[in-house]
DNA sequence: TTGTAAGCGTTATCAC
DNA sequence: GTGATAACGCTTACAA
C-alpha cells in the first residue's frame, strides 16, 4: 500500500530516476524505447507524481487562492465556480476560504494560503485594510482584485463589471417607462461599486430631466431580514410617490417587492423595481423581478487570465478592467410604449 | 525579497535548524531563552513554514479536498461553506472541486487532488459508477461521502439528511390539511436520496389512509427550464384535481407555483406545495413556499469530525448517519384547523 | 539542551 | 541518451 515514487520506477524499468524524470516531463533527451518502458511501469503501477515534493523543488504549486465573503451569495457563488472550472483547465487547483467578511479570519487565511505556496491568489469582494494596514500588503504571491478595490497605496489588478453602466442602463429603463420620482437603496455606501452605480443612475437620470438628489439614496445595512423589512416600511411611507426603485440586490429587490405589496402597492403598475445581480430568487417572485446581470463567466475568466499573466511575468499588468452589465426586464418593469 | 527559511532563522539566532524546528513545533527539548531568540528572528522576519517542505517529510498536508456536482446550488453551496469553516477551525485547509455533474471531470480530479497529497476526501453527492468501476475504488486516502451512497462494495461513510422523515413529515403536513390526491415530483428517482423521501411519503401517506401509488409519481429530469414548465403544465393537466405536490427542491416547487397560478389553480386553496431545501427562492415566491430544511451546519460538522477520525485512525468507522431535517410552513400550505 | 545528518520525492546540472 | 548527485525546506533519530 505504499506509495510508489519515481525510484520504484527506475528500478522496475532499469533506468535512473534522471530519466524517469525526464520522460515523465518530457523534457531533455531519452530514447523511444525508454519511453515505452517508462510510460508502461506508470501505468502499471499506477504512479502519481507526488505535487509536494514538485512543488518543493520548482518552487511552484500550481494552485491558485480565492479569498470571498461567501459562496452563498450568487453572485460570489457563479464567480468562484467559473473562476474554478477556468483554473482546472489550466492544471491548476483551487484553494477556496470563505471569510465570512470577518478581517481576522481574512487574515489568518492569507497567512495560511501564501505558506501553502499558492502561486497566485484572486480576492473576491476583500475588505478594507485602513486600520489593517499590513494584512494586504505583504502579500508576495502576485494577486488580483475581482468587484472591489482595495484602499491601499499599491497598484493592484481590478476586475469588476461596470457598475457605473449598470446605474446608466436601470436608469435608462425607468425613464422609458416615465419615471417620476425613483429611488435607489444601498447596502453600503463607501464601496467603489456602489459608488459606481449611484454616480451612473444619477448621470443619467438628469441626463433624462428626472431630478435626483441625495435625499434619494438610502442605505440599509442591516443583515437582520426583520430590521431590512421594517426600514423598507419607513422608507416607502415617508416618501409617497415613489415610482421606481433601483437595488443594491436580488434580495433587496425581492424584500422591497414582498413590503410594497403588503402595503398595496401595485408593482409595477404604481412601483416599478430593479435589482441586481440575475439570481434565482428574481425569476421566481411574483412578478418577477428585472435586475442587472453581471457577467460572471468573463469575469472569471478575465480574472484567471490576468493572474496566470502575473504568476508567468509574462505580459505587462493590466490596471483595471471593466466587465459590461446587461439588464434584464422582466415583470417588475412596465412595458415601455 | 528571498523567502526565508528555517535555516535563516537559525543563523540570525545562532542556533541549529534542528532547534528552531523544535521551537516551532513545540517539540522537544529548549531553554526559555532560545525560544525567546527564536520568536523574536521568525516575528522579525515574518517567516513562514514552507508547508511543501513539512507536507513532504511527515507525509501529511493538512489539507482536504472537496468533490461537488456545483455549488452554485443551495444545498451544497451551504454545505460546503460550513465544511470550509469547520475544517479551518481545525488547522486545514480546503480544496475545492466542482464536478459539474461530469464524470470525466470528476475522475480527473480525484487524481488531481490525491497526487496533491489530500489527507482525506469528502464527495458530495458523488455519480455512481458503475461502468467506470475504477474511479473511486482506487482512492487511497480516507473518504466519506455525503447526501448520496455511491454504489460500490467497499463500505464508504454516509452522511445524509433523513429523507426518509422529510416525506413523512410532507405527508403529515398534508394530511392535516385534508389533501386527498397529492403527487411528487422529483429529478431521478435512481438516488437513494430520492427513493428514501418517496418511501416516507408513501408510508405515512398511507398511514393516514391516503391512497398513493406509483402513478402519482413523476420524474422531471430535464434541466432547461422551458421543458420543465411544460412537462409540470401536463402533469397539472392530466391530473386534475391534485390538490399537493411534494417537489424535489424548491427552484422546481417554484416551478410548480407559477405554472399552476398560470393556469389559474389557486395555491394553496386548490393546490398545496412543499420543496425541499429552504433555499432563497422559498422565501419570495407569493405565496411563500413551504419547505424542507436541511441542517447543513450539522451535516458538514459531522462530516468532518468523520473524516478527521479516519484521518487520525483514532476511532472506528461509522457506516451512515441520518441527520434529521425539518418542515418548516409557509404559505404555500394551508393553516390547519 | 542542542547539534549533526539523513531523508522525504523531485528536478537540474554536470559529466560521461 | 543516460546516470550521479546536489538541492529544495523541513523533521527526527541519534549523538554529544
Amino acid at each position: 500500500m505504499k506509495k510508489v515514487s519515481i525510484k520504484d520506477i527506475a528500478n522496475i524499468t532499469g533506468v535512473s530516476t534522471a530519466t524517469v524524470s525526464r520522460v515523465i516531463n518530457n523534457n531533455g533527451r531519452f530514447s523511444e524505447e525508454t519511453r515505452l518502458k517508462v510510460e508502461q511501469a506508470i501505468k502499471d503501477t499506477g504512479y502519481q507524481t507526488n505535487f509536494n515534493a514538485k512543488s518543493l523543488r520548482i518552487n511552484k504549486s500550481y494552485s491558485v487562492g480565492i479569498l470571498v465573503p461567501d459562496i452563498t451569495n450568487s453572485f460570489f457563488g457563479n464567480v468562484v465556480k467559473e473562476i474554478e472550472i477556468e483554473l482546472f483547465n489550466h492544471d491548476y487547483s483551487t484553494i477556496i476560504a470563505s471569510t465570512g467578511r470577518n478581517p481576522e479570519k481574512e487574515y489568518n487565511y492569507i497567512d495560511m494560503l501564501t505558506s501553502k505556496m499558492i502561486d497566485g491568489l484572486i480576492i473576491i469582494s476583500g475588505l478594507n485594510y485602513s486600520s489593517k494596514q499590513e494584512s494586504v500588503h505583504d502579500i508576495e504571491v502576485p494577486f488580483i482584485c475581482i468587484d472591489r478595490e482595495l484602499n491601499t497605496s499599491k497598484s493592484i489588478t481590478l476586475i469588476t463589471s461596470d457598475h457605473y453602466q449598470g446605474g446608466i442602463e436601470a436608469a435608462k429603463a425607468f425613464a422609458e417607462t416615465g419615471i417620476k420620482k425613483p429611488l435607489i437603496i444601498v447596502r453600503d455606501t463607501n464601496t467603489t461599486s456602489t459608488m459606481e452605480r449611484i454616480e451612473g443612475f444619477r448621470h443619467q437620470l438628469i441626463n433624462e430631466a428626472i431630478p435626483f438628489g441625495d435625499e434619494q439614496i438610502f442605505e440599509l445595512h442591516s443583515t437582520d431580514t426583520i430590521t431590512i423589512r421594517s426600514q423598507i416600511k419607513t422608507v416607502l411611507e415617508r416618501n409617497k410617490g415613489t415610482d421606481g426603485i433601483f437595488a443594491a440586490n436580488d434580495e433587496m429587490a425581492a424584500l422591497i417587492l414582498k413590503v410594497a405589496q403588503n402595503m398595496d402597492i401595485k408593482v409595477p403598475e404604481d412601483l416599478q423595481i430593479i435589482g441586481f445581480d440575475n439570481s434565482s430568487i428574481s425569476k421566481y417572485t411574483n412578478p418577477s423581478l428585472s435586475t442587472i446581470e453581471q457577467n460572471t463567466e468573463e469575469i472569471a475568466k478575465t480574472a484567471v487570465k490576468y493572474l496566470l499573466n502575473e504568476i508567468d511575468g509574462s505580459s505587462p499588468k493590466e490596471r483595471k478592467k471593466l466587465i459590461p452589465v446587461r439588464l434584464i426586464k422582466r415583470g417588475s418593469l412596465k412595458k415601455n410604449n
